[in-house]
DNA sequence: GCCGTTTTCGGCCCGACTGTTTTCAGTCG
């Protein structure tokens, strides 16, 4: 699957050809290339065997022809010969702040700077000074900044960011009387992970918001601080950014930064079509301000109905929208269950009547027990005899109460073999078995979760890539082939709601649905609040345009009860 | 480089902040 690789690859080449002082207009399409193949749900392998790569919006008779030299020799002769005229150390100090193509471009041609050892030496000798545009204080910054750099955690997981900006609107809404205060950017938009975190603000009193705003007690150090804007560190590193703006405006502020930046580009186009013009502050018919207050009033201007944030990527979802079929997102409050759960039995912290309280207390009609297997000795995991208690105990359990019926299952590791970790009389006796590889990742990992699937007593594959989001890479996988077994089986595909994981991803949820695959969205949790990551969960769900009814554990009972029966075929 | 209910050529989103500038370029989102 070499999706990402060429997407990188287009956009390193957008890079340098910023560099090269190139068109923005050739660079941006690169830009909007790269963007295409990454959001992409078919093997671009497949489009190309297939004749189709020119029907990939963004995809012309350019990048077609680089794709398929890149898919047919490894390499890109363009990006090459590009590389020749800007160091790839060069790249890299893109991303320190302040330096953008241009500065770059004079850097490396008036002092030879390749990269970012060539910069600090260059600084210290004081060789920046007098060239063109290099004043006292952008000298200061850089340094800080490339000092800075050294340090940063760039990206932060989006269930770091989340009690972040919980945190700072809390400490902001106390101090400030603001009329509005939301959450924008990635973060609204449930991506992943966030590399800064928007929060806006409508008041008529911009300047007491961004003054407290700076002097908030996580405040590490002061970016910029204007009459509507202000960007602080904290701590930790992670940048915050505030926009003030007149509460008449808050709806068109609040779509322009939660973006993505592409949809935004898009609906801007469609404006200017029409004789529109859409900034921050409104929709604007020559000096007439037409709509703005709320976003709903910006989509309408254009004739649209409002769009769900997780849904803002340009991925179609304009065109849906204009078509009026956008499908009615799965909401946290569509859930009826969490079937992956974890109790003391093996690594959780909770007890089997602990684990249903908590379930109860977020409104679940049904729960699975899904401990560790025989073979997952790093997590407790549990002995054949000790599984047979445990469902007893689980059974009894149920019989105590009707407020939440337990199912009593097991997360069973798939061995290197693709087998599963009891035999098959005992997996015949639970009643629910999520299937997760845990250890051997390397080996046939597709061959392993087709064959585990293939078990008839497997409902589930648990946290099918094994990734875990700025950690660990996913395993490679023929996604073809697993999600076609999927289908075949009737069997069920987990989007695991921990942070770390979310895996399925956005992409490939969406993918897989759209195959008709049933999905689930289950916490893994191991810990009481670990269930408040559903949220997370859900997030990848609405991302990957999917509703309540493509989610099993959305079902009542009754249904759920009659499909799991149908899958687990012992 | 891509794209077409105004176009196969001529366009391509828009504004804030900073710093180096006497009117604007570069960067950022």
């Amino acid at each position: 699957m070499k999706n990402r690789a060429i997407a990188e690859l287009f956009e390193r080449i957008a890079d340098m050809m910023e560099i090269q002082g190139e068109s923005s207009f050739r660079v941006n399409a690169y830009r909007r290339g790269a963007q295409a193949l990454e959001s992409l749900q078919e093997d671009v392998a497949r489009l190309r065997d297939e004749e189709r790569l020119r029907e990939v919006p963004g995809i012309g008779e350019g990048m077609a022809a680089r794709i398929v030299e890149f898919l047919d020799t490894g390499r890109v002769s363009q990006h090459d010969d590009l590389l020749k005229k800007v160091p790839e150390g060069l790249l890299e100090l893109r991303h320190v702040g302040g330096l953008g193509p241009k500065t770059l471009a004079m850097l490396h041609d008036k002092l030879k700077i390749t990269g970012r050892e060539d910069l600090v030496k260059a600084l210290e000798a004081g060789k920046l000074d007098g060239l063109p545009g290099m004043g006292e204080k952008k000298i200061e910054n850089l340094k800080k900044n490339l000092a800075f750099q050294a340090e940063a955690s760039g990206r932060v997981a989006l269930g770091v960011a989340w009690p972040m900006i919980e945190e700072i609107m809390e400490l902001l809404g106390a101090k400030v009387k603001v009329m509005q205060l939301s959450p924008a950017g990635s973060l609204r938009r449930m991506r992943e992970t966030v590399g800064d975190l928007d929060l806006l603000a409508a008041t008529t009193r911009p300047e007491a918001a961004l003054e407290a705003f700076v002097k908030l007690p996580m405040v590490q150090r002061v970016l910029g601080h204007g009459d509507t804007k202000a960007s602080v560190v904290m701590e930790g590193g992670l940048q915050v950014d505030l926009r003030a703006v007149p509460p008449e405006s808050y709806g068109a502020a609040l779509q322009y930064f939660t973006g993505s930046r592409e949809h935004n580009v898009r609906l801007r186009e469609m404006a200017r079509k029409v004789g529109l013009k859409i900034n921050e502050y409104g929709v604007f018919k020559g000096e007439e301000r037409v709509a703005g207050d709320t976003e709903e009033s910006v989509y309408a201007s254009l004739g649209l109905p409002w769009i769900p944030p997780e849904m803002r990527e340009d991925r179609g979802e304009i065109d849906a929208a204009l078509e009026n079929r956008l499908p009615k997102l799965i909401e946290l409050s569509d859930m009826r269950a969490d079937l992956h759960c974890h109790t003391k039995a093996s690594d959780g912290e909770l007890t089997i009547e602990q684990l249903a309280d908590e379930a109860i207390k977020r409104g679940y009609k049904y729960a699975a027990v899904t401990d560790h297997s025989a073979s997952a000795g790093y997590a407790g995991g549990l002995q054949p005899a000790r599984l047979l208690k445990h469902i007893e105990a689980i059974h009894a359990f149920n019989k105590t109460q009707n407020k939440i019926h337990l199912l009593a299952g097991t997360e069973s590791d798939i061995r290197a073999d693709g087998s599963l970790d009891y035999p098959d009389e005992l997996l015949a006796r639970l009643d629910w078995v999520v299937a997760s590889i845990h250890s051997s990742f390397t080996k046939d990992p597709t061959g392993r979760l087709i064959k585990a699937l293939e078990h008839p007593a497997t409902c589930v594959l648990g946290h099918p890539t094994g990734r875990l989001i700025l950690e660990r890479e996913g395993y490679e996988l023929d996604w073809d082939a697993l999600f076609q077994a999927a289908v075949r089986t009737g069997k069920a595909i987990e989007i695991n709601a921990n942070y770390h994981r979310l895996d399925l991803d956005d992409v490939r949820a969406r993918q897989a649905s759209g195959m008709g695959i049933p999905i689930l969205i289950n916490t893994d949790m191991h810990r009481a609040d670990n269930f408040d990551q559903m949220k997370f969960g859900i997030g990848v769900a609405r991302r990957a345009w999917l509703t309540a009814a493509d989610v099993v554990n959305t079902w009542e009972w009754k249904k759920f009860e009659a499909w799991r029966k149908k899958v687990k075929r012992d």
